[in-house]
DNA sequence: CTCGTGACGGTAT
DNA sequence: TATACCGCCACGA
């Protein structure tokens, strides 16, 4: 059984179904990772081929946190658009896209 | 062992 | 309401 940090994070992200999102803070609390910034750390190291869908991990704004204009950035926004993920004008992914509506309150034992 | 870094979040102002 | 600051700690060098 893998426990390291990454894997439990890599595992919480592959479970955002298609048409979801969720957020750094959100998955760092699920994935029993020490904080949000973690996560961010995981992602970046995610190898290529991968097929965890990094793409549906966003900012607590609703945002997507790579630089606006980098192609990392690009990518990730067409991904989602491809899922049925909306956009508003400043960029924005509503709240009901949300795969948790927010921080969550009841905590979930890890297991699976 | 130490040090710097970072796809962030919450709180204070 | 927006902005600034600090805390968090796994990982690589």
């Amino acid at each position: 059984m893998s426990s390291s940090t990454y894997e439990r994070i890599f595992q919480t992200v592959q479970n955002i179904p298609s048409g979801k999102v969720a957020t750094y803070g959100q998955i760092a609390y699920r994935a029993r990772a020490s904080g949000p910034r973690q996560v961010g750390y995981a992602l970046h190291h995610l190898p290529q081929g991968s097929s965890v869908p990094w793409h549906r991990v966003i900012n607590s704004k609703g945002e997507i946190s790579l630089p606006a204009g980098s192609e990392l950035h690009e990518i990730q926004k067409t991904l989602l658009e491809a899922e049925g993920i909306e956009f508003s004008p400043e960029g924005k992914i509503s709240r009901s896209k949300y795969l948790w509506e927010h921080k969550l309150p009841k905590p979930r034992p890890y297991s699976e």
